[in-house]
RNA sequence: GCCGGGAUGGCGGAAUUGGUAGACGCAAGGGACUUAAAAUCCCUCGCUCUGUAUGGAGCAUGCCGGUUCAAGUCCGGCUCCCGGCACCA
């Protein structure tokens, strides 16, 4: 009889469902283990990707249960968002009503999967239960500062008609549809993540339970570079510039300035000059390659202004510049040029004919040069340096000062401190430490998303939604026809009253990015039901921060920085106490096939309700955990789902045995060679499984080990006795039944258990019992292997040297050879090491 | 360019602190059962040479060198692939 997965599956679905096996423990004595899969968007359909991640969670949140854990293992969906409002604009459907509809087919398929959810903690972002508190914290934040509207230049996608946060821009092209994106001036929404810059620095430290790579991503996309600010007067005006290095080392090496085209001091320094009209063609020539090579490496250009800058230690005259290779983002959007010590300087240095002044020199070089040269000033050029030395590129090293007056001789690394302390005594300069990341744009012009709580009144300015009004909620007489963003046409929704002063007034249009709603949804699932506040201080306490997250590395900086932040902000609010939201991050790899991610316009795509169809759930979560570790990415094989079913129907065969063997094996000893053997084996198994679960989440190796646990009990079935073989099966139901619980469940039953596996205690093993009295030990002569012999585990060595030289095999390799060593390693390897 | 990660049979992947390389699975080949196919079961399976006493010898973990009795694992130098960042002053 063949095993019928279809009704097993769906029975015991229904029975776990039915005892509410799966519901979290409010109040318990063991220990809590928050266990977190990233939720998904409600596409409508689960893809590998999502069952992949589901399948790892859910193989863990089993293993942990079993463990006597108490366990929160909840499930969500991120449920605003672009997809839901365009298929409203296609179908003429209501973006709730389309998401409410995606989010019932892959809930169901889900469940058709066997996860373990608790789902009655379910929460969906887009439901006013929910996005009414992100309204409620954006008001503390705008309270506290954190929240705040400006101007600014901002990343447009002319495809999704949105901005986007900065984090959403890869390579140049919107995330979500890879249009590449615009910049436009706009008044938007700002989240003051740079205000936490530091502490999300710093504590990306304690985060040892994270992958070291995403660990390094954060860290770059803070960037955080110390330095000097210095400021040059400009010749012949009152006006200074300031500018920004984090080489104070070269500031007597300084022969130019070059601005960014977008400075405002440009102009202003061109203004009724004769360079005017060159200058601003220059400008916009620039301005707008900009935009259209964001990617590619362009040819530093640039062109001389006219005007002069005064190094502020030398006195010197510098040229100022406008330059290409400058950016108005980060620093202040002006350098001080150093040729000989900064390679983008130097090429432009060369380009344009610049003189290159030398102020460090290499250790090598300054020591072996007689009394040092001092005559390298603005006459030299490029490429006629004094000394003969050929100026090739530029030289970024440290080594020893030359040509910086009292500082000369000294390590430019002792500079950097010295220097930097003369210019902050001499009120010219000090020290600054600047951050590439910028504030977290939260503004977007769509309507399926949250109303940003803000009212516009003529008298008193933007004035909060007051909590008492909250949700604001989305309006139904909107039209989604494509153009604009619908809530700017509802008068509905637009028109109101100023909470302060009564007098009519404007609602803010904006929703807000979904990265917010998904920046505290793991906090609400520890309370979801809560109507006073986001959620209770005392729940989060207890069940936060999560133990183990697991989820794709395309979050690495956006999802997993944003939360981070969230959780920090929220800390300061006084709603929780922790640092940081998540001790482990688990970061599974992509499922591949044919060398490529799967993908519609691929074409191999592999779909789930199919597998589930075709194999059941049981075969398609062993074949994802088993075809390779989880941080890999999963090459999938049809030929692979294969042998997984044919092994889950290998178990089931063998469990149909056991009636069978209590008949025919009556005679066999439960004490014979044979059962302790497989005892052997059995408790081995158990450690493996064990240890390759809990410490690495190495699945494949769990799994490999249980098949050969199954192959060695089925070649010894016959003759091992009832009982043996009774143990020998229930243990390996029980350390398979995290990967397969249904068919678990069901061979559970059949050995005459009435309690679901799901409450049955993970086993252990015993030391003792993994002991053998005789091992093979592998004999090497001159490191090479050359026979194996059986000896008992308690000789001596000399015992087994002996016995090694006796063996035929070995023998006749050392026969009429001088030993000159042996190397043993006790129940491991015994190398013969002979000469002549 | 900089920073990560990786490279092991035909394929996915295993290999404690350096200690029998290729576990487990897939594919392939051969056989059994069957009218046949599917399913199932049994055997073989890194490469080369040698050979039939069903054994033997050599070579093998991207490449070149080193350390060691012993290297997939450690050290030095490369090559290629994947990912992230990229004029960040």
């Amino acid at each position: 009889m063949s095993y019928d997965f279809k009704t097993v599956e769906k029975k015991w679905q229904k029975y776990w469902e039915y005892k509410k096996l799966f519901k979290t423990e409010e109040k318990s004595d063991k220990k809590k283990f928050y266990l977190l899969e990233m939720f998904p968007y409600p596409s409508g359909k689960l893809h590998m990707g999502h069952a992949r991640n589901y399948v790892i969670g859910d193989t863990l949140s089993r293993f942990f249960r079993m463990n006597g854990y108490n366990l929160l293992y909840p499930m969500g969906y991120d449920a605003f968002g672009l997809p839901a409002e365009n298929a409203a604009i296609k179908n003429k459907i209501n973006p709730e009503k389309w998401t409410d509809e995606c989010i019932n087919t892959m809930m169901e398929q889900q469940k058709k999967l066997g996860l373990s959810y608790d789902w009655d903690r379910m929460v969906v972002t887009a439901k006013p239960d929910y996005y009414k508190w992100n309204q409620w914290i954006f008001t503390k934040f705008f309270d506290k500062g954190l929240a705040y509207k400006k101007k600014a230049p901002t990343n447009f996608c002319p495809k999704d008609q949105t901005v986007l946060a900065n984090e959403q821009v890869i390579d140049g092209k919107c995330w979500r549809c890879q249009t590449t994106v615009e910049v436009k001036e706009l008044e938007q929404w700002f989240y003051k993540i740079t205000e936490y810059a530091e502490e999300l620095l710093n504590d990306i430290e304690k985060l040892t339970g994270w992958p070291e790579r995403v660990r390094i991503m954060q860290r770059n996309w803070i960037g955080k570079s110390e330095g000097l600010s210095v400021n040059f007067p400009i010749k012949d005006s009152g006006k200074k510039i300031e500018i920004f290095t984090t080489r104070p080392d070269t500031l007597y090496g300084v022969t130019f300035m070059t601005f960014a085209a977008e400075h405002p001091l440009v102009l202003e320094l061109v203004n009724n000059t004769e360079k005017e009209k060159e200058v601003k063609d220059f400008i916009n020539k620039i301005v707008i390659q900009k935009r259209i090579t964001r990617l590619e490496e362009k040819e530093k250009e640039g062109i001389f202004t006219g005007k002069y800058a005064i190094n502020p230690l030398t006195g010197d005259e510098i040229p100022i510049y406008v330059g290409n290779f400058v950016l108005m983002e980060y620093g202040t959007g002006a350098i001080m040029c150093v040729p000989a010590h900064d390679q983008r300087d130097f090429e432009f240095a060369k380009k344009y004919n610049i003189p290159i002044k030398e102020v460090i020199q290499p250790q090598s070089i300054a020591q072996s040069s007689t009394p040092m040269n001092t005559g390298r000033d603005l006459s030299q050029r490029a490429d006629t340096p004094s000394d003969g030395r050929p100026l090739s590129s530029a030289y970024v090293e440290e080594g020893i000062m030359l040509n910086s007056q009292q500082f000369n001789g000294i390590n430019s690394k002792e500079a950097i401190i010295k220097i930097s302390d003369y210019v902050e005594e001499k009120k010219i300069g000090k020290r600054v430490v600047h951050y590439k990341l910028r504030d977290w744009l939260i503004s977007r012009q769509r309507y399926w998303g949250t109303p940003i709580p803000i009212i516009y009144c003529e008298k008193c300015g933007a004035v909060p939604v007051p909590e008492n009004e909250l949700p604001v909620l989305l309006p139904n007489d909107v039209e989604f026809t494509g153009e604009g963003n619908p809530l700017s046409k509802s008068a509905s929704f637009i028109n109101c009253k100023c909470p302060k002063c009564n007098s009519e007034s404007r609602r803010e249009t904006d929703t807000m990015d979904t990265f917010v709603d998904s920046s505290w949804y793991f906090e609400r699932y520890c309370d979801p039901k809560q109507d006073k506040f986001p959620f209770s201080k005392e729940k989060v306490s207890y069940w936060m921060p999560v133990d183990q997250y697991i989820g794709g590395i395309e979050h690495a900086v956006l999802h997993l920085l944003y939360s981070r932040f969230y959780t920090k902000a929220l800390r300061d609010l006084k709603l929780l106490d922790y640092n940081e939201p998540f001790n482990n991050l688990l970061c599974q790899g992509m499922v591949v096939k044919d060398g490529f991610k799967m993908s519609k316009s691929k074409g191999n795509v592999v779909s789930v309700d199919e597998m589930i169809d075709l194999y059941g759930a049981d075969t398609a979560r062993l074949f994802i955990l088993f075809a390779s570790p989880p941080e890999r990415d999963l090459e999938w094989s049809d030929e692979g789902v294969h042998g997984c079913f044919r092994f889950i129907n290998k178990v089931w065969n063998m469990a149909q045995n056991i009636k069978q063997c209590k008949i025919q094996n009556a005679e066999c000893k439960i004490d014979g060679e044979i059962n302790k053997d497989i005892e052997r084996l059995r408790n081995f198994t158990i450690k493996k499984v064990t240890i390759d679960i809990q410490k690495e989440f190495h699945f494949n190796t769990a799994i490999a080990s249980i098949m050969e646990f199954y192959n060695e009990l089925i070649s010894k079935q016959s003759s091992l006795s009832h009982e043996s073989f009774k143990i020998c099966i229930e243990t390996l139901v029980i350390l398979l039944s995290p990967f397969a619980p249904h068919i678990c469940e069901e061979i559970w039953q059949l050995l005459d258990h009435s309690n679901s596996i799901i409450s049955e205690k993970w086993p252990t093993w015993c030391e003792e019992k993994l002991k053998q009295n005789e091992i093979t030990i592998a004999v090497q002569v001159n490191g090479k292997l050359r026979g194996q012999i059986d000896v008992n585990i308690g000789l001596s060595e000399q015992e087994i040297i002996g016995f090694a030289k006796s063996n035929e095999k070995i023998k006749k390799y050392i026969l009429d050879k001088k030993i000159i060593k042996t190397i043993y390693v006790p129940l491991k390897i015994l190398n013969i090491v002979v000469g002549g």
